[in-house]
DNA sequence: CTCTATTATGCTCATTACGAGAATAAGGAA
DNA sequence: TTCCTTATTCTCGTAATGAGCATAATAGAG
């Protein structure tokens, strides 16, 4: 590509699998941690749209996934284009301006073979707050709850309090508020704001210090969570959200399964996308009396117990429903 | 901004207000059909990003708005970044590449009020096959039919025909298929593949043509609906198939109404939307019960009949319910 | 003033979905 | 065999949904 561009669109890719019950992100090595030590900061696949060659957006990205990962994408949707000036790199790109185009993209475990310095992270690495299988995580639960009552507190006005104590409850599901495993992002968002992400702190000091080291003051507030490059913590975020939201009306669970499947491995890809843990005998009939899924007639022995059956995603669904989801109970929409 | 760059972001605004029961767009003149007789053709509001000035893309969307329109925006939501190269606008931007962001925006009746050429259009002039608030359009139904038939039966091998007979099933819901409303963007994007809408054809002739008359043999085989310039009727079909599909889990439509309205006001601009007609008690049972409005105690007399208790918007229900929307009957999802 | 057209609002009822869990089946291992 | 583990089938109470009947309250016609 040209140099003499004062705009450049990065296109980044979120590559979920889902393996021994985690959801996991395909991961590079990030650059910008040149100074410091520890582990090497991680970073989404991404690379600049040529805006020459690339004839579509999901091309350009395909490639630079390629190259990056040896990864062959399959399923992939588009998320969403961030481009405020206050949180894009300093540096890196001179003084262009960047735009960063978020992708989704689910690949099976089995395809999981990846190249070079690549790797799989657990999703919940980066979002430990988001995994909510094992009940609400008391240690992160109360240093969260305690930091972010801090921050409502901070509030310059009364109605700033209240504007943030309100989404601080709907976020994170406090006073009586329902937790919604979809808002992913709003809680990013949310932590962000309130400075307990490293990102916050290094968005605006990094041009300064070369390196994502925090002050010790601002290192004891910080919530437990791995930070990314850049803001790519922010469009994992993104893509947990969408994912999470889509699987309940779109049948994209399967793109994370092999072709053959018992209910329960089902189930578990579900769970650990959700963050919940779910009714076993209810989630059966849902996936089954649905006409989501067809038994094969064929059994699976690896159980450990009774063998399951095996079953396969049943294509005629999609002419059947107009939402195909695997759903997520507790949800109570009288509006739906 | 400067000139010199290979690259141009547009941003692009859906702007959505509902009067009189049916939702209306609101569209300038489009450029590009300079030689064309006739009515202009219509176009989004939109302008290039400023990669220098503008400090998010969200506030260069406004200045374009403002400037184009007079209008201040409110609720405004990112839609969808597009960018294939060979769906982009030949010519008027000379060698360079051409990004599209499209957003999504919401403004009351009362607010409508709008400068220069721009204007308000009914958003089923651009897709009379999405209303089905009488039935099925009977003419456009029989037509579109017949048509997309065609298209199927023109496939090259067999397993291409039976893949287009799904799609035109699942995207127009026929032999058995139920109708989803959502996929609005699918059923153009269909119907644009087929060649049955104008921009099919003059996107690739433009360059040729300079305007956007089509051959007579081509002419009488299109589905009635107004063209648009460039690729905003694809965004404005992306804008109508999200906000179908958010109002049902978030209280958008509330964006669209006064403070205070009937129960009928609210279910009529629901329906102009959804594109459907809703059960009377029910969908008051549903809003009611679940919390989403409240009654003022105040009474509105202009009905024709007995007069209608004014409600608004229950604030309090977005720390109750995870997902209050005014929903859509018809749905059946046993996948919630 | 009464009658009628019109819209608002309240209520019933059958059907279906949901949440929770008991009960039973079918493997492996001790 | 007995126990442990997972799979699978059912039941049951509760809540949401779809359809429609019945009643209330206004304006306007006569």
């Amino acid at each position: 590509m040209t140099l003499d561009s004062d705009l450049v669109v990065g296109l980044n890719a979120v590559i979920v699998a889902v393996t021994d019950n985690r959801p996991r992100i395909l991961t590079v090595r990030g650059s910008g941690d040149s100074t410091s030590i520890g582990p090497a900061i991680k970073a989404l696949p991404f690379g600049p749209l040529d805006p020459r060659g690339d004839k579509t957006l999901e091309l350009g990205l395909r490639h630079w996934v390629r190259q990056q990962t040896g990864i062959e994408l399959g399923y992939v949707e588009q998320l969403y284009t961030f481009g405020d000036r206050d949180r894009e790199p300093h540096g890196e790109w001179g003084a262009r301006r960047v735009l960063s185009i978020g992708y989704l993209a689910l690949v099976r475990e089995a395809d999981a073979r990846v190249t070079g310095d690549a790797g799989w992270e657990d999703a919940y690495a980066f979002f430990p707050w988001e995994d909510l299988r094992s009940g609400k995580p008391s240690l992160i639960d109360r240093k969260l709850t305690l930091a972010l009552q801090d921050w409502v507190a901070s509030g310059a006005e009364s109605s700033e309090r209240s504007s943030r104590q309100e989404r601080v409850d709907i976020c994170f599901g406090l006073h009586g508020t329902p937790w919604d495993g979809y808002r992913v992002l709003e809680r990013y968002e949310l932590l962000y704001e309130a400075g307990l992400v490293r990102e916050s702190w290094f968005d605006h000091d990094l041009a300064a210090h070369g390196n994502l080291d925090v002050a010790p003051s601002v290192e004891h507030r910080l919530i437990p969570g791995l930070a990314m490059s850049l803001d790519h913590r922010r469009i994992v975020a993104t893509a947990l959200g969408r994912l999470r939201g889509k699987i309940r009306f779109r049948p994209v669970v399967f793109e994370l399964l092999p072709d053959e499947f018992t209910l329960l491995q089902l189930q578990q890809v579900v769970e650990a996308l959700a963050g919940v843990e779910l009714h076993k005998q209810n989630f059966r009939r849902l996936v089954d009396r649905g006409g989501l899924v067809e038994g094969r007639g064929k059994l699976h022995f690896q159980t450990g117990g009774r063998p399951a059956e095996l079953f396969r995603f049943r294509h005629g669904v999609l002419r059947e429903r107009p939402t195909p989801g695997v759903g997520l109970p507790g949800l109570k929409r009288p509006g739906l």
